[in-house]
RNA sequence: GCCCGGAUGGCGGAAUGGCAGACGCGGCGGACUCAAAAUCCGCUGCCCGAAAGGGUGUGAGGGUUCAAAUCCCUCUCCGGGCACCA
């Protein structure tokens, strides 16, 4: 056989484009995009602004994805949705003239890296590096067009630098509740000497700095804590599930005191809820920061203890308007006053009428025979001790013990008994409550647990007894569960304030008054939201830039001394440690023994210090990458203020005022209220909770302290959805190849047997996982993209379907043959324009393209492009050539969406430049206009008939031309016409009667 | 339990008060071919009908409107968030 006989073994046309031929156009002008610096996206001065010139008059696009771990397992088909949507849109985009800053980084702190190091002894740093190169070679065989000159990862020396120096602004400044800003901490010292209160001239230098200390954003608290011992670490509350097990690995996690690093992030509760009414986010998104910040309005309410002149038991509470109505106090078990209050003996106890001794019940669930301090200690260790989850399990049945001590109630002077129960938690308001159980469906179980007295203030209605099954005039006591709905005070009189007849917001307002005039309370607003819980006992994070001195006092390291790179070591194993809450965390950086240890000379002479042997979580990194997307090779700034200012700007407020020219298909206005921040931020609502408020808190702690220009950082939030898929499993319950799976009649089987079907995540551990790699091999890097970009609205999940594939693919097949001769692999137009009708359909593509691709609309801006270019085809078969003006806008618009045929195409159409700049097709309105129009003619709102009108008729022509129609005419022949409805344009509607 | 979101052909979806089902997959039919693949063309919600045409139809029920997938109320199911937060 002849080599010239070679391609007879199959006869497609040498030139076709199938995945072959892809695969060698993608290689091609990935290469190029390279060389050509393409996608260098250049700031306006500095080491990156080459090229600036050119954009000096334009306006700026920062578009990001949310940061990706970079894992062992390397992408599939669900990881990239979202990179594709930001790629097509920060093309076309750069295609409209914008200078689009579109970068990659890597988050690539974390666990996994770790434990792998703990199994295998591979430096955790190996297999990070190993797997950010897998990963950069499977993203950029999509061909996302990222500047490659900014793409960074957590784990880089010279980016954690920043990392510690940021750490470093935290901890060296304090929140002015005044001013409701952070400032340096250096000025707080004049204000401390200032407030007589202090009494700063009197202390000694230490007390001096444990003050400041207490007033840092990055402070030291020996606090209650997430111990996970299975992890080895604690955690933050975040990442704690709601049945009390760790996020990751879904272990115990434990409560315990622990003293640990944390920032202050609860000083922001206010602005971080204030300020998500001008993001442009999701309103679910938004909610759920609401709600996870979790602002309510109440009061607090002093109760003096009886029988203790200085102990006052602070409440707070959002009913203060059923004050009446308490009968017993609460105290969390961790309550500092427990220690205070509790008295040696049993007391004989008188609560009102009620009661007259102490039940035995009361006095704990470990046994009665002994006395208060006995009993609240065992119950406190109880309470300590129970998991999240074994709370969980016990159904919450309320616990608890009475303290042995009275309080008073501040409005009516009755006594009412002081118990501590772990239904109270200490880290949410003051730690204590005052119980309403009549109007309090918790207390309300706890009073009937503890016979513990139910009185109405609130009166129910009539309807909401009855629907009880109760009569009015119950008392409160046989209710079978809490009023808390509005009603009209009752029994809440005193000789100061009368709240009976008072609807519930009505009744705050006089209590609250009423407290307040007696200096008893205070209007107060409480937050969910905790301090963050900033220390992890790991190896692989960042080191804290922090020493401690003789004193074991803090000292942050000044600027000069960082980064304090990790010490290698060769065991990663934090050290285990029972399973249990006894076990203590032992950092594995406390084994780095010549690193512990360390003389430095910080100002008064060389001197030992220890090191923090914690490393930061792993929020941190990606807490402020994307501000070092804008200027990463910077040595001397975490970003230059130039750089930052120009990207981070809002779109309406760029620096220059330019003219900015903007596009038609964006509405005028539509950015008004852009008040900076990156324009489009893109990632899984997975985070809508942990990073994206960490990142708007550390954001506003830099903006308060004058390091970028924005109080927010992300100014468009956008939540892709996921691709999911069908998993199977086989008889035994065990998940099968899913590729293996092939479906007759409706069931599905693998082989001859029969296997269940379910729909799930992507995922290794379901056997149902799809890789980009495989599909470039299939189809080529440019169909994946355009499939997962026409399978749906990029917020909305889909499932993944290898069969749909060929529908795109064989849409870019149809381009290519309607463009280039499959045989000589030349362009094939004619200069002669399309006819009128292909040209109507051409700018109405375009002018509906733009308006999809601005909206991320990508999948109906591709059936678009599918219906044009389906239309090109009957054209080419008709003439034998593309009309030039048809085949070169089309090949524009396919471009954001499958940039390396549109490149390959264009290349091929005789351009020696590439078509990423500036090039996007723009609608002539003249071909738009369409000289008539067919509009359905109804009868009482049924389609019966159309007519053809001129498309600006009126609506007495459009009727008319309708009434003349013969078939309508008999239609209203001999009926009396009660209404017409006319849309000019749209419909005409006979009501008949 | 509370709060949010969703439900449209066999499948992914389109239409946000004005012709339901764009576009793609799948299916059916045709052209080309010795044949098959590929390609091209046509049809394809369901029911009745040879067709013309008619009826019906957007999870269920009710309402507003000349007109409802779209707005309102009630319910069912699915997905997500929170969960002793005073």
């Amino acid at each position: 056989m002849s080599d010239a006989a070679a391609p007879t073994a199959d006869d497609t046309p040498r030139h076709r484009y199938d995945a072959r031929l892809a695969t060698e156009i993608e290689a091609k002008w990935q290469d190029r995009w390279e060389e050509r610096r393409t996608f260098w996206a250049p700031n306006p001065s500095g080491p990156l602004s080459e090229g600036f010139a050119a954009f000096a008059e334009r306006d700026k696009l920062f578009v990001l994805d949310m940061f990706p771990y970079p894992s062992g397992a390397g992408l599939h088909v669900g990881h990239p949705l979202g990179y594709i949507g930001t790629d097509v849109y920060a093309r076309f985009k750069r295609m409209t003239g914008y200078n689009v800053l579109h970068a990659m980084g890597y988050d690539a702190f974390g666990l996994p890296a770790e434990q792998y190091a703990v199994q295998t002894g591979q430096h955790p740093r190996v297999t990070t590096e190993a797997n950010i190169a897998n990963m950069r070679r499977q993203l950029r065989a999509l061909g996302l067009g990222h500047d490659p000159r900014r793409s960074i990862a957590t784990t880089d020396v010279a980016y954690y630098r920043w990392t510690q120096w940021i750490f470093l602004q935290i901890f060296n400044a304090f929140y002015d509740a005044d001013a409701d800003r952070a400032r340096p901490i250096d000025e707080l010292i004049p204000l401390l000497e200032a407030d007589p209160e202090v009494g700063w001239s009197e202390l000694t230098e230490l007390e001096r700095r444990e003050l400041v200390d207490g007033y840092r954003l990055a402070y030291l608290d020996e606090a209650q804590v997430n111990w996970c011992p299975a992890l080895g670490t604690v955690l933050a509350n975040e990442e704690v599930t709601a049945d009390g097990r760790s996020e990751r690995g879904n272990h115990p996690v434990y409560r315990r005191p622990l003293k640990q690093w944390m920032l202050r992030i609860t000083a922001y509760a206010e602005r971080l809820l204030a300020d998500l009414d001008a993001l442009d986010w999701s309103d679910s998104i938004k909610l759920m920061q609401r709600n996870w910040i979790g602002r309510s309005e109440g009061a607090e309410v002093d109760f003096p203890v009886a029988g203790h002149e200085d102990a006052v038991i602070t409440v707070f509470t959002t009913r203060p308007d059923t004050l009446f109505g308490a009968t017993y106090m609460v105290l969390a078990p961790e309550h500092p006053l427990l220690d205070v209050i509790v008295p040696n003996e049993w007391p004989d106890a008188m609560i009102g009428e009620e009661l007259n001794d102490v039940p035995a019940d009361w006095r704990g669930i470990f046994g009665t025979d002994v006395g208060p301090p006995e009993a609240i200690r065992r119950y406190r260790e109880f309470a300590a001790q129970k998991s999240e989850l074994e709370r969980q399990a016990e159904g919450r049945v309320k616990t608890g013990v009475f303290t042995g001590a009275f309080a008073t109630n501040p409005v009516n002077g009755a006594p009412v008994p002081v118990f501590v129960a772990d239904y109270v938690l200490m880290g949410y308001g003051t730690g204590a409550i005052m119980a309403v159980p009549a109007h309090d469906q918790r207390d309300f179980e706890f009073a009937q647990e503890f016979s513990l007295p139910i009185r109405c203030v609130v009166q129910p209605s009539d309807t909401w007894l009855s629907e009880r099954g109760v009569g009015a005039g119950t008392p409160a006591g046989e209710w079978p569960e809490a009023f808390t709905g509005d009603g009209v005070g009752v029994h809440s009189t005193n000789d100061g304030v009368s709240l009976d007849g008072l609807h519930v917001e009505a009744a705050k307002q006089a209590i609250n008054g009423w407290l307040e005039a007696e200096g008893l309370g205070l209007p107060t607003v409480t937050y969910k939201l905790r301090d963050w819980l900033f220390s992890r006992q790991r190896y692989w994070g960042e080191p804290f830039p922090i020493v401690y001195d003789e004193h074991d006092l803090p000292v942050a390291l000044p600027d000069a001394m960082l980064p304090v790179e990790l010490p290698e070591i060769t065991d990663f194993e934090p050290e285990i440690v029972a399973d249990d809450v006894e076990s203590v965390p032992a950092p594995p950086l406390a084994r780095a023994e010549r690193w512990v240890m360390v003389e430095l000379d910080l100002g008064d002479g060389p001197k030992t210090y220890g090191r923090e042997l914690n490393t930061m979580p792993q929020w941190a990194g990606s807490c402020w990458y994307y501000l070092r997307y804008l200027d990463p090779t910077n040595e001397t700034a975490f970003v230059s203020p130039s750089a930052e200012r120009y990207w981070m700007a809002g779109a309406r407020d760029a620096a220059d005022g330019a003219a900015n020219d903007r596009p038609p298909g964006i509405p005028a206005g539509s950015e008004r209220d852009h008040v900076g921040g990156v324009d489009l931020y893109v990632g899984g609502v997975e985070h809508a909770v942990l990073h994206l408020l960490y990142a708007r808190f550390w954001h506003k702690v830099l903006f308060d302290l004058g390091h970028v220009s924005t109080s927010e950082p992300f100014q468009r939030l956008f939540n892709q959805g996921y691709i999911q898929a069908h998993a199977y499993t086989d008889a035994r319950g065990a998940y099968v190849e899913a590729s293996d799976v092939v479906e007759r009649d409706g069931r599905y089987f693998l082989g001859d047997q029969p296997v269940d079907r379910e729909y799930r995540k992507m995922g290794k551990s379901l056997r149902n996982v799809v890789t980009p790699d495989e599909m470039y091999r299939e189809y080529g890097a440019d169909t994946l993209r355009l499939y997962e970009m026409s399978t749906g609205p990029l917020d909305a999940s889909r499932p993944w379907s290898t069969r749909d594939i060929v529908g795109v693919h064989r849409f870019l097949q149809r381009l290519w043959r309607n463009l280039v001769d499959e045989g000589t692999g030349l362009a094939r137009l004619t200069t002669e324009p399309a006819d009128d009708e292909t040209r109507r359909l051409l700018h109405r593509t375009i002018a509906g393209v733009r308006g999809d691709m601005a909206d991320l609309g990508f999948n109906t801006a591709i059936a678009k492009l599918i219906t044009l270019n389906n239309r090109l085809t009957q054209v080419v078969a008709d003439r034998g050539a593309a009309p030039d003006d048809v085949a070169t806008a089309l090949v524009l618009m396919v471009a954001p969406l499958a940039p390396h045929v549109a490149e390959e195409l264009w290349e091929r159409m005789g351009h020696a430049t590439s078509l990423a700049h500036d090039a996007f097709p723009v609608a002539d309105p003249a071909w738009l206009a369409v000289e008539t129009v067919e509009v359905p003619v109804q009868e009482n709102g049924k389609v019966r008939h159309r007519v053809t009108v001129p498309s600006d008729a009126d609506a007495d022509t459009t009727e008319a031309v309708a009434r003349a129609d013969p078939a309508i005419a008999a239609m209203l022949a001999g009926r009396t016409v009660r209404k017409v409805v006319v849309v000019p344009a749209r419909l005409v509607n006979f009501v008949v009667g």
